[in-house]
DNA sequence: CGATTTTGACCGGCGC
DNA sequence: GCGCCGGTCAAAATCG
């Protein structure tokens, strides 16, 4: 009996203190409940200072890629000016229609976008590159105003407002072009018609601007955060790879066309032809290919002289086969009768940094064009990447940033104007230990000769430096996605 | 059903 | 004048 007292006693006491026990667990979930969602809270706000973080990052690099543009600006500006005045000479004529110009970039490997069979119609969408294009009319649009359309359709009005974009800019004439066309799709549907009046247009002096792009892409086409239309598709003599014709499908009347082909040579190579400028506002994405081409098209048309006075300097540079970073060459397509910049992507740099800046010493022009080559490809050795490492910009291999280096030199202030690194470029600069930062040091003043010359080189060529500009904004504007 | 792609036809430039 | 070639058009087909 005092036995089943003993149990029962024994068994309430069990069962109050599994009672005891359940609060606690209630208890103890509940605080853990509480924890987590006190962490949670915190993780939440942590996101929001991040987010903040990286917002004032953003406009920060916003600040910097517009005050960028706008040096640009003035920096193309005198040019444009100049090869605006109204005595149309034979000289410039010639040099504008005869440039045909190569600036090949090297950038690391990006991450390659997936590719999303679904979606492959969609060309604009896709990148093996992290390319992105849009045409910067900032520049464009500063200097006269050629996307308003032309309201008064005489021929002669026409040809005069034509010839003086034409002397501005390429892709600005093609704007005209591209807009006269409209205006006589609403007031002559013919397409004869239609087609006459790009014979006006397509005077032999007058040359349109063409920025061509070449990457190492296995999709279709290049993602330069544009839409794109397709709207032909050819196969061009020497080449069994059709070539796509396609128009910017952003806007209904934007003259912008890109023609999209394989290199014969490699067809892992894509060649991208960009024609015209954007009549609209672009997606983020899209402007910083934009910048690029643009600057590119715009130093094509009016920095021809400067060019070779650019080439000229950099034949300076110390004579040293392995060092020497600048060279002229000729440019690959001679046949094409557009004046054409080339950029290069599909030399990828092995090291970490934005390469080569290559100038052959063989150039010379075969096509009665002036082929002025400006190489931004990155062979391991002789790069630019070690002056450009050794005095003015890095890039992050994963990032494509810049790592905040003084840019001044290159005759562009804000370029250099240092900013608030985010975490993941705090590393050695272009991917180095410390311990050789000694020899850094050893290249630095060995290259030093090197530096300043190529610093007189770009500071006496404001199109080179629009170009380098562009080419440095991209870069920038590439990561902003 | 609207947007986009495909594809054959057409046109102008250019060389012979 | 003729033929070749690059570029464009536009109707039909396809896609989402």
């Amino acid at each position: 009996m005092e036995k089943k007292m003993d149990n029962s006693i024994t068994e309430e006491a069990v069962v109050a203190r599994n009672q005891g026990n359940n609060h606690e667990e209630e208890a103890l979930r509940k605080s853990l409940k509480d924890d987590e969602f006190k962490s949670a809270i915190a993780e939440v706000n942590e996101l929001r200072l991040e987010n903040a973080r990286l917002r004032m990052l953003l406009e920060q690099v916003q600040k910097d890629y517009n005050s960028l543009q706008s040096r640009v600006s003035n920096i193309s500006q005198p040019e444009f000016n100049k090869s605006a005045s109204p005595t149309c000479t034979t000289e410039n004529i010639i040099a504008e229609e005869s440039e045909l110009v190569s600036l090949r970039l090297g950038r690391s490997p990006s991450r390659i976008d997936q590719y999303k069979k679904d979606d492959k119609k969609r060309h604009s969408c896709h990148s093996s590159d992290g390319l992105k294009l849009g045409l910067d009319y900032n520049i464009e649009l500063s200097k006269s105003d050629p996307i308003k359309p032309n309201t008064d359709p005489s021929p002669d009005k026409v040809l005069e407002t034509k010839t003086v974009d034409a002397r501005e800019s390429g892709p600005t004439s093609e704007i005209v072009k591209t807009m006269r066309r409209g205006d006589n799709e609403v007031s002559q549907p013919s397409p004869s018609v239609k087609r006459a009046s790009d014979d006006d247009v397509s005077q032999p002096n007058v040359k349109r601007a063409r920025v061509s792009v070449r990457t190492k892409c296995d999709y279709p086409t290049i993602n330069d955060g544009c839409q794109w239309r397709k709207y032909g598709q050819k196969i061009s003599r020497g080449n069994p790879c059709p070539r796509s014709y396609y128009r910017c499908s952003v806007a209904p009347l934007c003259p912008v066309r890109k023609q999209v082909q394989r290199c014969v040579e490699d067809m892992s190579v894509l060649i991208t032809t960009y024609e015209g400028t954007h009549n609209h506002s672009l997606p983020i994405e899209a402007t910083a290919m934009a910048s690029t081409t643009s600057a590119a098209a715009s130093m094509l048309l009016s920095g021809s002289s400067s060019s070779q006075s650019a080439n000229k300097d950099f034949r300076n540079l110390p004579n040293n086969s392995k060092s020497t970073p600048l060279y002229l060459s000729n440019s690959p397509s001679n046949s094409n009768p557009f004046p054409t910049i080339t950029l290069d992507f599909t030399t990828f740099p092995t090291t970490s940094s934005f390469t080569s800046f290559n100038f052959p010493s063989n150039f010379q022009s075969n096509t009665g064009f002036l082929s002025n080559s400006l190489n931004f490809s990155s062979p391991e050795s002789d790069t630019l990447s070690k002056i450009l490492g050794s005095g003015y910009v890095d890039y992050d291999p994963t990032t494509s940033l810049p790592y905040s280096k003084s840019l001044t030199n290159i005759g562009s202030s804000n370029l250099g104007k240092p900013s608030p690194a985010p975490k993941q470029f705090d590393q050695p600069v272009l991917g180095k230990s410390k311990n050789s930062i000694s020899n850094n040091l050893k290249e630095e003043s060995s290259q030093q000769a090197l530096t300043e010359t190529l610093t007189k080189a770009i500071a006496s060529d404001p199109s080179f430096q629009s170009v380098l500009a562009a080419a440095i904004s991209s870069m920038v504007g590439a990561t902003k996605t």
